[in-house]
DNA sequence: ATGGTTTTCCCCACTTTTTTCCACAATCTT
DNA sequence: AAGATTGTGGAAAAAAGTGGGGAAAACCAT
């Protein structure tokens, strides 16, 4: 599973490095989806066809489950690493993250989250701050 | 299955590029129909014959279950794809969905979903404000 | 029916985008 | 230190998107 911080750049052609240790799990194919906080999620295929599954079996009469899928798979995109281990970003989710350049991508167990670099940089700090309240909320979940 | 955001033109000739992604699975021809919210489904072929069979089993003495099997089932036109993979559109599919320049295709899993460029980004800004919503609703599925 | 007009279909052509392949410097391993 | 791996960039080749011509078919009014 994946863990950690790294930080890449795209280049000119959308194309971004997945970090070399979580390639092999990858087996050469991922989804990045729409993610929250304004930034990507990456799964791996099956965890992915879990998630894409249970939406798209969602009632097609009910207006809230369409406007749900429609948010979360037409936003997602499946990709391949090329020969160098790199993907390629679809036109609106690059925009929709607002990556430009310098790029952080933070393993999450079960999923990679593809950020801009200032993004993650002030999410970081505005967060770190709150780490004890936060945790004060988790315990309510049960963590 | 199919995923993803993809933009294409309509031409003089009413004919619309499919992505070229999915052109293997539906291996040369599909069904449109009128779809809901104001764009077009796609179907291929197999996927078609489940819903319409759904579809055709409700019962009859439902005026709802009549109107819609009217929209989805009357509506409906099986298409082939030409040798640069486009489908032509019928004309009273065209106006039905507005489509006249810009057009966007949106992969939603199980079918594909063909929508006028403008309406389509105003339903997802109108959409994406809901997201934290949609995000609380995927716990609810266990995701 | 006949001639003219429109529509449909098949094919080709041009431009842009995507894919594939290679290069090279920096870093890590042994 | 030498070799392998990794991050990054770019050139060349292939594919995709888009538009249009013209033959065949359908439509229509005389």
């Amino acid at each position: 599973m994946f863990i950690g911080e790294f930080s890449y750049k795209v280049d000119s052609k959308k194309r971004l490095a997945v970090p070399s240790k979580f390639r092999d799990e990858l087996e050469g194919r991922a989804v990045v989806t729409r993610g929250l906080d304004g930034c990507l999620f990456l799964y791996k295929m099956d965890e992915w066809e879990d998630l894409a599954r249970k939406i798209s079996s969602l009632p097609l009469a009910q207006s809230d489950a369409r406007s749900f899928a429609r948010v979360m798979l037409a936003g997602a995109m499946e990709v391949e690493l090329d020969s160098s281990g790199r993907i390629l970003l679809p036109d609106y989710l690059k925009e929709y993250a607002g990556l430009d350049k310098e790029v952080v991508i933070a393993g999450v167990y079960n999923r990679m989250e593809i950020w801009d670099k200032d993004k993650w940089e002030s999410y970081k700090t505005a967060t770190e701050g709150e780490v004890g309240d936060i945790a004060e909320r988790l315990k309510e979940l049960g963590v």
